[in-house]
DNA sequence: CGGATTTGACCCGG
DNA sequence: CCGGGTCAAATCCG
C-alpha cells in the first residue's frame, strides 16, 4: 500500500509496477475462487466459480498484455485453475552429493533469432503438475531470491517437435502454495493422459489428481530437518534423454530415421 | 540399467 | 552488465 508513484519512473517501471499488482490481484482471485468453491450451494458456487474465473481472466489478460506490451497481440487466454491438493507422498529426501569436477566445455552455439510468436497461456493452480502432458523438466532459476522458476519441456520432443513448454513459479507460500504456470506454444503432440481410472464416486471433496506420468511436483521437498539452501542464485537444470548422442540409444529404433519411443501416446 | 532430475555454465536480448 | 532461458554432463532413483 505504499507505493509511490513516481510520475517521473520510465514506463517500464510502472509496467513492471502494474505488472506485480496484477499478478496479486490473480492470485489473490485465485484464492478466491478456493473459498468459494467451499460454498455448500452448488447453483451459488457454480456461479461465484464463474465469476472468479472471469475474473481471474481479465487479470492475466491485461497481465499478458503488459508483459508484451506493444510487442505481439496473441490470443493468449488465460484461466484460474483451482485443481487442488497436490501433496505427493515421498518419503524420499535428496540427499544429494554432488560436487564433482565437472567438464565445462559447454560450448554450443545457438543463434536463434526472435520470429515466431509463441502462444503464452498463463494460469496461476496450486497444482501445476496436473496437466496430463508429460514434461520434462530442462532448468530451473531462482528469481528474486525468492520462489525458484521451472521450465519444462513437452516430453515427447525427440521425435517429434512439440514446441510445448511450460514455466512453474511459485508466487507464495500459502498453505495451498500457488503457483502461476506459463504455458508456450501448444502441444503438437497427442502426449496426453486422458486416462482416469478413478472408480467413481468423488464429487465432494476435491480429489488430487495424479497421473502416472511424470510429473512436475514443485513443492519444497527435502528431509524435515535438512535443508539446503546455501547457495541461491542461479541455477537450472534438465533434461532427460539424450538425443542421439555417440554413447547411448541402446534401446531400439536403429534404422530409419525417426526414432519413436513412446510408452503409450505419440505426436502427429 | 534406463530414465528423470540436478547443477553449473553458456548464451542472448534488453 | 544483468536477467532470463537453455544446454549438456553428472547424479540419483526406480
Amino acid at each position: 500500500m505504499s507505493r509511490s508513484p513516481s510520475p517521473s519512473q520510465p514506463p517500464s517501471k510502472r509496467r513492471d509496477a502494474a505488472i506485480q499488482e496484477l499478478r496479486r490481484g490473480t492470485q489473490l482471485a485465485a484464492r478466491l475462487q478456493q473459498q468459494v468453491q467451499l460454498i455448500p450451494e452448488l447453483g451459488r458456487r457454480e456461479a461465484a466459480v464463474a465469476n472468479v474465473s472471469e475474473i481471474s481472466e481479465a487479470m492475466a489478460s491485461s497481465l499478458s498484455m503488459l508483459q508484451s506490451e506493444s510487442e505481439h497481440s496473441s490470443e493468449s487466454g488465460s484461466v484460474a485453475e483451482a485443481a487442488c491438493a497436490a501433496y505427493s507422498s515421498d518419503g524420499s529426501s535428496g540427499v544429494r552429493n554432488g560436487a564433482v569436477a565437472r567438464a565445462r566445455k559447454v560450448r554450443h552455439r545457438r543463434g536463434r533469432l526472435g520470429e515466431e510468436l509463441p502462444v503464452i497461456k498463463e494460469i496461476l493452480t496450486e497444482a501445476p503438475e496436473n496437466d496430463r502432458f508429460h514434461w520434462r523438466k530442462y532448468g530451473e532459476k531462482i528469481l528474486n531470491a525468492e520462489y525458484t522458476r521451472l521450465y519444462y519441456k513437452c516430453g515427447y520432443i525427440e521425435g517429434h517437435k512439440c514446441p510445448a513448454k511450460k514455466y512453474v513459479q511459485q508466487q507464495n507460500n500459502g498453505d495451498p502454495p500457488l503457483f502461476m504456470v506459463t504455458f508456450v506454444n501448444e502441444h503438437t503432440c497427442n502426449t496426453m493422459f486422458p486416462d482416469e481410472p478413478t472408480s467413481s464416486s468423488s464429487d465432494s471433496s476435491q480429489v488430487l489428481d495424479f497421473t502416472k506420468p511424470s510429473l512436475s511436483p514443485p513443492l519444497m521437498k527435502g528431509a524435515p530437518g535438512v535443508k539446503q539452501e546455501e547457495k541461491a542464485s542461479t541455477s537450472v537444470s534438465a533434461q532427460s534423454y539424450g538425443y542421439n548422442d555417440s554413447s547411448s540409444l541402446p534401446s531400439k529404433s536403429p534404422n530409419g530415421d525417426q526414432p519413436n519411443f513412446n510408452p503409450r501416446a505419440r505426436c502427429q
